[in-house]
DNA sequence: TAGATTGTTAATCGATTAACAATC
DNA sequence: TAGATTGTTAATCGATTAACAATC
């Protein structure tokens, strides 16, 4: 595993193989062939050897890709081996809908607390994570080595959460507000801007509604 | 507007140069230079100028990028100056937070409509959206001539519900199950994969310790 | 007119695909 | 051993950046 500068194009990736291979798994199988796996993602059997190979090989001449050992190579690359704490930061709607969503998974990721500044969400649960003051969410976040923190903040307050969280040593920030943070290079941060894609879907229909009127 | 084969880089990147302009717009910016806009943005002034000139070219030598006008037109690609009515399929969690969170937004895309097969949900609200059963979704789709669905059910239902979504001359689907959708060709499918994007932070965060570390 | 900045062509860079030798 | 399939190099394709002529 000696890889470095791996491009964000192959990483994109990694997530639809760990699932298609979870999937497998869960069929029994117990080999694949970078050309069954490409027709079963429609991608090329080139791509997905060329993949595999920036972390050094998983496969064996002649024979494929043991089912098992790469789902779990994959899932290792992923951080999927190790327990991920997570707070929340916004216990609005969409933020209760992420606990939701992620906390049911059988992941090692899962949200631990939610902090926001609404005195009437303060107290109440999320699932069944209390929301905690912001007040208290840096000295939550500093004793229990918080890493990663979802931000579903309005946007207007972004920025200035995305500072706080930075000043309490989280490294990692899940960005669900459509804006774009700035934070020190140290600091990863993973948008989901839900208006963009949705943009993105506006105006693919509209080129594909206009390609047809054209013909 | 003689624009064809645009590539998915290109447009990706449209909502976010859409975003920057309605700011700027708010600011009460009349002009801009790509130059200026690069540094905004952090990306190349040769880049900006590429994207547009996709498009036809948007801009006037020596002057640079009217901001209004600049605005305008990128939203009319994106299809903003249109309505559109979207339903949602699967009124749970996260499916009502979507809804809040675009409804509320000041754009052409609203919800008009929620459905579900729990029986507990089908006669509630979701926001000011009626539920309904599911048995009722091919009528209403047809009669209103809906375009867009977004599809929040559980991933083991998404396939099946995405071809009756297809059956009912729904043209594009938002899709947030966790899973590939298997379309024909004439139907837009833009994914929003949570899990996936939470797992390209962990990479990311896991890698960048990772270098941390060895230093 | 001179200066600024676009539109556009050319150069570079990176990612994808194809080909094939290595090897299980 | 022969067949299959990877790992890897080479070729192609596409996207980004740089350069500059056109023009406002």
């Amino acid at each position: 595993m000696a890889e470095k500068g791996i491009s964000q194009a192959v990483i994109g990736r990694l997530p639809r193989y760990y699932r298609y291979l979870g999937e497998l798994k869960t069929q029994g199988v117990e080999r694949i062939s970078s050309h069954e796996l490409s027709k079963l993602m429609h991608v090329t059997a080139s791509q997905i050897r060329q993949d595999f190979n920036n972390f050094g090989g998983f496969g064996q001449q002649g024979y494929g890709y043991n089912v098992l050992y790469l789902h779990n190579e994959i899932g290792n690359l992923l951080g999927i081996h190790k327990k991920h704490d997570m707070i929340l930061i916004g216990a609005g709607k969409l933020g209760q809908a992420v606990v939701g969503y992620i906390n049911a998974k059988d992941m090692p990721y899962s949200f631990k607390a939610a902090f926001d500044i609404n005195k009437d969400l303060i107290g109440t649960k999320v699932g069944d994570l209390p929301v905690m003051s912001m007040e208290d969410m840096p000295s939550y976040a500093l004793e229990n080595h918080i890493e990663i923190a979802a931000l579903t903040v309005p946007r207007t307050v972004a920025v200035e959460t995305a500072e706080k969280l930075v000043a309490c040593n989280i490294r990692a920030i899940w960005n669900f507000a459509h804006i774009d943070l700035r934070v020190p290079e140290h600091i990863e941060v993973e948008n989901v801007h839900l208006l963009d894609s949705l943009m993105r879907l506006s105006y693919n229909l509209q080129r594909h509604q206009d390609a047809e009127a054209k013909r």
